[in-house]
RNA sequence: GGGCCUGUAGCUCAAUGGUUAGAGCAGAGCGCUCAUAACGCUUUGGUUGGGGGUUCAAGUCCCUCCGGGCCUACCA
């Protein structure tokens, strides 16, 4: 029975292009883990989607001068084409604000509702009369009582680190206007009571002992920590945002207010799935999230960064548990560490790093697929440098892949034409290639499988070796001048390494798959095994000498770069 | 303050408690001449952050100290 795999990345926040730190956390690993699983035959439902609420949305609209939710569409259309510009190979790239998502997530509230896990709290909160807004903690500055540094926000100190409430700050002021016409305001909000389910929620993560430490080490801290998990506030009092609801009822006491971003953000998960079904894209959503409707047998696997465990451990699986319906639960949280740019974070809000569409306007996507992969940063914080970026992909992808393609595909136009030549047979050392091969492929696999992106990583580079290694043994360079036959069937096989390579490394750098597929005059496919591979292309098969498929970049090059992306983003 | 992660060759990273701690890159030497001056082979390089402990056996487990990072619930 075909394998159905379930795959969502976190959805990436509506404010701005996001960096290649944020590209690797989530979107592109999953991106990889999807095409492996599309290429070893499994159904694979692959979503992503814009994260549009919240205050950073609406101050960023402010700031362009537009209507949140023309700003909104607008940053949309912007990461879709950047996404595609990386080959993420999303199903649907839905929108957080869509139709469907207000439904479900008002769905999901009023079973909450009904459940009891809902409770109301009124709070005093501090609103600025300047911004005509209620202000999140963050967003009021002032002097710290603690320190005395005078730019202290109100959830903590950045100078002595001191935890803080607003009101503990020292001539408050609003950190968007600077405003200190601040006051007190009672406010209504509701609150899910995760606390009521911390011990079905306990279970379940403590039933996952293949999860990465990562993720289980900070889902058990909120579980246990002080008083054990605590109820979250899933309302605010925004203007933009899913408008409080209990399923289609009004809630008495709560018009005007919307519902808390990370509410609704996870949600769009499965109302990313509606949406590719109404965009035509998909005949059946609920056999993929409904365990009653189809979905039992789906395996489902979330990619993110580790700022996002709480809410995919915590929070959605207790919306989910808490409706009392069958949805799918994750099975697999995969999580990652940051990326960091040349001995500092890259920064959304300082504009420091590199951000896609950068990335994008200086080289092709399969390069930054290819590093940025190699080195995804699974087991700690890994860093980005220009000098390490160069040296790794001439090598890996100038000089050991896209060399061997250039070195055979030349030689056999020199000596037998742009055909894949007839005579000879292979001897000892091409059964001992195969062997090799094939065990090679089944490591490569099992990494994929277990999403071990590094090490699968360095298997697919170790298999282009092969190529060389082999090339360089048999030598028909030499060989033919006294045995053109044997000759032939050395680069008989070396030409049909092309498509077997093209295969297995279409996740990581799919547009030079193709290429070199394209070259050979096939499709790019999943190898069945060494040996079938190797076999692929017959003699007489016609192909063409590919154009340089990677090129290097050169010091120079690389040094104005280096310059150009040291500074922070306007 | 608390919790978690992390520290291994110049760099990036591997090593179910079990031979002499391994790869890639960078460096050195040799070879090859098909190829994007590419490729292959050989090789240099380690008190596994410091100290203590458990064990027949510790990079791995425990304690402690030092360094780096993340999270700490109203940024998302």
């Amino acid at each position: 029975m075909m394998a159905r795999i379930l795959i969502t990345s976190a959805i990436p926040y509506i404010n701005g292009i996001k960096h290649l730190g944020n590209l690797v956390g989530s979107q592109l690993p999953a991106d990889l883990y999807a095409r492996y699983m599309r290429a070893r035959g499994a159904e694979v439902l692959f979503l992503c989607a814009t994260d549009e609420h919240g205050t950073p949305a609406e101050l960023a609209a402010a700031k362009a001068g537009k209507p949140v939710d023309q700003y909104c569409a607008e940053m949309w259309a912007v990461q879709a084409e950047l996404a595609q510009g990386f080959r993420l190979s999303f199903d649907h790239f839905g929108r957080s604000s869509s139709p469907q998502n207000h439904r479900l997530t008002q769905h999901f509230a009023g079973r909450l509702a009904d459940a009891g896990l809902i409770r109301e709290v009124s709070e005093k909160q501090v609103y600025s009369n300047a911004d005509g807004r209620f202000l999140p903690d963050r967003y009021i500055e002032g002097t710290c009582p603690n320190c005395g540094y005078d730019k202290a926000r109100g959830d903590q100190c950045e100078n002595c680190t001191k935890q803080l409430d607003p009101t503990d700050l020292i001539n408050p002021r609003s950190a968007i206007s600077g405003s200190t016409d601040l006051e007190v305001r009672e406010t209504k909000h509701l609150y899910l009571r995760q606390s009521a389910m911390r011990d079905d929620l306990s279970a379940w993560i403590d039933s996952k002992s293949d999860w990465p430490v990562l993720t289980t080490s900070i889902a058990k801290k909120w579980l246990n920590d002080g008083d054990g998990l605590q109820d979250r506030g899933i309302t605010r009092d925004l203007d933009w945002g899913i408008p409080v609801k209990k399923g289609d009822q009004d809630w008495p006491g709560m018009e005007g207010k919307v519902f808390y971003v990370w509410f609704d953000a996870p949600i769009e998960y499965i109302a990313c799935a509606a949406e590719w079904v109404d965009a035509g894209k998909g005949a059946d959503w609920e056999r993929w999230w409904r365990t009653d409707k189809g979905a039992e047998d789906v395996r489902y696997v979330q990619f993110m960064g580790k700022d996002n465990v709480p809410f995919h451990t915590l929070s959605f699986p207790a919306t989910i548990l808490g409706s009392g319906e069958p949805w799918k639960l994750v099975d697999y949280i995969k999580s990652f560490n940051y990326l960091n740019y040349d001995g500092g974070q890259f920064s959304t809000s300082q504009g420091r790093g590199v951000f896609m569409d950068q990335a994008l306007s200086i080289l092709p996507a399969d390069y930054w697929r290819w590093w940025l992969l190699s080195h995804a940063p699974e087991t700690s914080d890994s860093e980005f440098t220009w000098e390490a970026f160069q040296q790794d992909v001439n090598k890996d992808l100038a000089d050991v892949l896209g060399n061997f393609v250039s070195r055979i595909t030349k030689f056999c136009r020199a000596k037998f034409g742009e055909v894949v030549p007839d005579g000879g047979d292979y001897g000892p050392q091409e059964i001992a290639l195969v062997a090799d091969l094939q065990a090679r492929l089944t490591r490569y696999q099992a990494h994929m499988e277990a999403i071990e992106i590094r090490k699968a990583a360095a298997e697919l580079r170790a298999i282009w070796v092969v190529g060389n290694e082999y090339l360089q043994s048999a030598g028909p360079w030499t060989i033919y001048k006294d045995d053109p036959d044997r000759a032939a069937a050395i680069t008989r096989l070396a030409l049909n390494l092309i498509p077997f390579y093209a295969g297995l490394s279409a996740p990581f750098i799919p547009d030079a798959a193709a290429s070199m597929a394209g070259a050979m005059g096939v499709d790019v496919a999943w190898p069945e095994s060494a040996e079938t591979a190797l076999s692929a292309l017959p003699p007489g098969h016609a192909f063409r000498v590919p154009e340089v498929m990677f090129a290097k970049i050169d010091d120079d090059t690389r040094a104005e770069w280096a310059r150009r992306f040291a500074g922070v983003r306007s």
